[in-house]
RNA sequence: GACCCCAUCGUCUAGAGGCCUAGGACUCCACCCUUUCAAGGUGGCAACACGGGUUCGAAUCCCGUUGGGGUCACCA
């Protein structure tokens, strides 16, 4: 048998970190078993579903590389099909109409709060005859939940699980209205669509027991389930947007790489022993369910972090260079000529192994793409001094004279020059990266040389060397 | 409140009765390397929530306590 995996977000926000871990998981399980993974679009509440939220879903999935099999379905398109279901149900007599108001409803509740029992549906139309009905009050479509016994769900992730059948009441299947609840749509549609495991989030257990019963009563064989704990926020409370429930679009613009992040929500409360870099072949390799973890894990910002720094360091040059392109374009609104986009690839190497996130790559990787005169940062500007101005005057000569323009020729030219000038190499080379790089900070300084170029690295010194 | 789930360094985790003096990773600190910043290397700080059992032996099994989370809708 094919397995078959399912994502189901419903369409009212973006596509967060815990859903996206979930999809991720789905997705992860699915190809290692060489199965389905489908996407289904919750959408049955009309009013909170939203096309936007549909588009940020499917953007996020995409910039993960999570691929769906098929197309995306909407639930929404199965109300028919739902309805139908619902009524054999009620034909057969495992389900029956229930013509309680709202207020008759709240009023249960209330009581049941007083007495500090489980508020439950007492049942009262279980078992009477719908011709008492009163007029003008329109009839929701109960299961006939078992009363005596238990409920057993054999969890992949969280192992056997026991509800006792009193604790459950009997669910509303089909609203007054003629639509379907939640509980009939999810378990009619994982059916029709063959899904044989459901891996869902935590908040979804106790909710399975009563589909389960849905797909006793239909005769239908239940899939396997595995529900995973939620992600909750870094001081342990339930994850909200202050703390890292960003959309996956968000870190997508604060400059992280899509297979960073993936492989930072696999290992929050997933394992492999010690393995830590999991590239995403290893990962659809060695993904088990029953190696998620039972207890909820607290997004980390810094792991993140570190993640990423490792991702950036080992991409694509070429890739980054694009990236980092945009980035700049997107800041200067101006165009960026070719000499400028050689420079970038061929110091990509060393930028990117100082970088955490592309934003930070890109303002690092700024100053081999303008155009001179370079604007100083401060601390640079104060390390240009008439005595290091000097030293650097000294050794433009020497610079315009040197034949082969390579890393190798350029530091020995410059350490020469150093030492006989009796200065410390700290000394001019530091003064040379502000005038070259205009900041403090950046590649090896001889490396910035050689990608600069002969002409670029004297032009720019003659721009700070200029006033004398 | 009722029901369900969970509990190892600050965080993510390894660990499925003796291999544990509890391992790895992130963070932090120190040192090495070094033209800056990183990266890398070496070392360090740091945990089995608590209380009872079971057992020759428990981080691992059982019970309880405490703490955290989830669900209790004609939302999904």
């Amino acid at each position: 048998m094919t397995v078959v995996t399912r994502f189901a977000p419903s369409p009212t926000g973006t596509l967060h970190i815990g859903g996206a871990r979930t999809a991720l998981f789905n997705w992860l399980f699915a190809r290692n078993k060489a199965g389905r993974f489908l996407l289904r679009i919750e959408d049955t509440d009309r009013a909170r579903s939203t096309p936007e939220a549909v588009g940020a879903i499917l953007d996020g999935l995409g910039w993960l590389g999570l691929d769906w099999d098929g197309d995306a379905q909407s639930q929404f398109d199965g109300v028919q099909r739902h309805a139908e279901v619902a009524q054999r149900l009620l034909a057969e007599g495992k389900a029956y109409q229930c013509f309680c108001t709202p207020d008759e409803l709240s009023e249960m509740r209330e009581a049941a709060r007083r007495e500090g029992r489980s508020m439950r549906y007492d049942g009262r139309w279980r078992d009477r005859d719908p011709a008492s009905a009163p007029s003008g009050v329109d009839p929701v479509i109960r299961l006939k939940m078992p009363q005596e016994g238990a409920t057993v769900i054999d969890d992949q992730v969280q192992g056997e699980v026991t509800v006792a059948n009193d604790q459950l009441d009997d669910l509303v299947l089909l609203r007054a209205d003629g639509t379907p609840t939640y509980m009939l749509a999810v378990v009619v549609d994982d059916h029709d669509a063959d899904v044989t495991h459901v891996i869902r989030g935590d908040d979804h257990l106790t909710n399975t027991f009563r589909q389960f019963q849905i797909y006793r009563s239909l005769g239908w064989e239940a899939p396997a389930f595995a529900h995973v704990p939620l992600l909750h926020g870094s001081d342990g409370s339930k994850l909200s947007k202050r703390h890292g429930a960003l959309g996956v679009g968000e870190y997508r613009d604060q400059g992280y790489l899509p297979e960073a992040m993936r492989n930072y929500l696999l290992r929050l409360g997933w394992s492999h022993g010690d393995d830590e870099i999991i590239d995403t072949e290893h990962a659809i390799a060695w993904f088990t369910l029953d190696a998620i973890g039972r207890s909820p894990a607290r997004f980390d910002k810094e792991r993140l972090d570190s993640l990423n720094a490792h991702y950036l360091r080992h991409a694509d040059d070429g890739r980054l260079t694009d990236l980092v392109m945009t980035g700049l374009a997107a800041n200067s609104a101006r165009n960026i000529a070719d000499e400028a986009l050689n420079r970038l690839i061929m110091g990509m190497p060393g930028l990117k192994e100082r970088a955490t996130t592309l934003l930070d790559l890109t303002d690092s990787a700024a100053f081999y793409a303008q155009s001179r005169p370079l604007s100083l940062g401060d601390k640079a500007a104060k390390l240009l001094n008439d005595t290091t101005l000097g030293h650097l005057k000294g050794l433009r000569d020497p610079l315009v004279e040197l034949k082969e323009w390579s890393d190798e020729a350029i530091e020995v030219l410059v350490r020469r020059f150093a030492e006989d000038e009796g200065l410390k190499l700290g000394k001019i080379a530091q003064p040379l990266r502000a005038a070259l790089t205009g900041a403090t900070v950046s590649p090896p300084i001889f490396e910035v040389m050689r990608v600069l170029g002969q002409e670029e690295t004297l032009g720019r010194l003659d721009d700070v060397l200029g006033g004398i």
